[in-house]
RNA sequence: GCCCAGAUAGCUCAGUUGGUAGAGCAGAGGACUGAAAAUCCUCGUGUCGUUGGUUCGAUUCCGACUCUGGGCA
């Protein structure tokens, strides 16, 4: 089985720098899982590592596609297989590093996801459907197609009540029964999980701390740019935290101070959901900041995990 | 110094014709398998400013005090 490193946590926790001393420990290569990174011309909002933080250690993943273009888990897959299959084949360990859990579990377990595109025209009318009769009668159709689906999704969730209709729509199969079977997988990795965490209000200060920061380095004029070049609301890009409060100030909706005050709030909620999801997480290792209190703390903690995993240093 | 208005959940406030209270926001917990920084679900006990009085019973009525706004000097 092959070596495989994981190291995520809460927005604005400190994985960067953490990463970068543990990459050089261990001879490793990053691979970037977050989801608003690998757009290119977004900096500031998604607070990407420079290159002279990267401090000569090889990332990917980063800065890959234009905001213009869509982006989603299967995409992210193929191309971080890709970049594995590079970093091993030079004899190095690949350390998967970003807050996207939804990503991270998609290449750990090796999730499989159907081969059929997505099938917009289909959703585009689903969507027309619950605009005119509600999501109730969308949901109602789900429930004779896949009961089980539907119970676990309740129909105010319209975006993946549609998935799940998209789905049998375009594989003739059961969304649940393609749940269920894939939550099953074991991972094909020798892994180790690390999720580093805080405490909550020191985790909530650096966050709105860090919003102030962006606006000193120019938020705003990031996203006028982003703007100038054709960029707007309902893009998969712009939907990111940062980006779509600064669009809605820019539309005149709401005060330049509500739409910073938002951005904090966003960023702390979506902190939040992050823990919630690698809570759920099988097997992970929690590193905690209130404990191991320094990073060599931190380095020397990981280190004896790893030998323990036989993950060594080259 | 005097007059007026406030003082209730972390914040902004509502309310109780006297039987110890509830909204919004913030916050907390959860779900998630091709939009995931997305999308969605659930959750409200707090010396009702302090202290006397009236009362079977006061956060609610009356008095004093403290603090905060505003006004007059």
């Amino acid at each position: 089985m092959k070596n495989l490193v994981i190291l995520t946590g809460p927005t604005a926790v400190g994985k960067t720098s953490l990463s970068i001393n543990l990459a050089k420990a261990i001879n490793g290569e990053i691979i970037s899982a977050d989801s608003m990174q690998v757009y290119k011309h977004m900096d500031i909002g998604t607070a990407k590592i420079t290159k002279e933080e990267m401090a000569g250690v090889p990332h990917h993943l980063i800065d890959v596609i234009e905001p213009s273009e869509d982006f989603h888990v299967v995409k992210f897959k193929e191309m971080v297989l890709s970049a594995m299959e590079d970093i091993y084949s030079r004899g190095k360990t690949p350390i998967i590093c970003g807050g996207t859990g939804f990503y991270i579990q998609a290449i750990l377990y090796d999730i499989q996801f159907s081969d059929q595109e997505i099938d917009q025209e289909y959703r585009d009318s689903l969507e027309k459907y619950a605009d005119e009769n509600g999501n109730e009668a969308l949901h109602k159709k789900l429930l004779e197609i896949d009961p089980e689906s539907a119970n676990s999704i309740p129909a105010a969730n319209r975006k993946r009540v549609i998935r799940a209709l998209e789905y049998y729509h375009l594989s003739n199969e059961l969304f649940s029964v393609h749940n269920k079977r894939e939550s099953q997988r074991k991972s094909p990795y020798n892994f180790a999980y690390f999720v580093l965490n805080d405490d909550r209000t020191l985790l909530y200060n650096r966050i709105n701390k860090r919003v102030d920061i962006m606006m000193e380095q120019g938020l705003l004029e990031e996203i006028k740019k982003l703007q100038a070049m054709g960029m707007k609301r309902g893009m998969t890009s712009m939907d990111g935290i940062g980006y779509k409060e600064m669009l809605s100030y820019l539309d005149g909706e709401i005060s330049l101070d509500d739409a910073i005050e938002l951005i904090k709030k966003n960023s702390r909620n979506y902190a939040k959901r992050q823990l919630t999801w690698f809570r759920r997480e099988k097997e992970v290792i929690w590193l905690d900041k209130t404990i191991l209190t320094d990073e060599s703390q931190l380095l020397e903690y990981i280190f004896s995990c790893l030998k323990e995993k036989g993950i060594t240093k080259c």
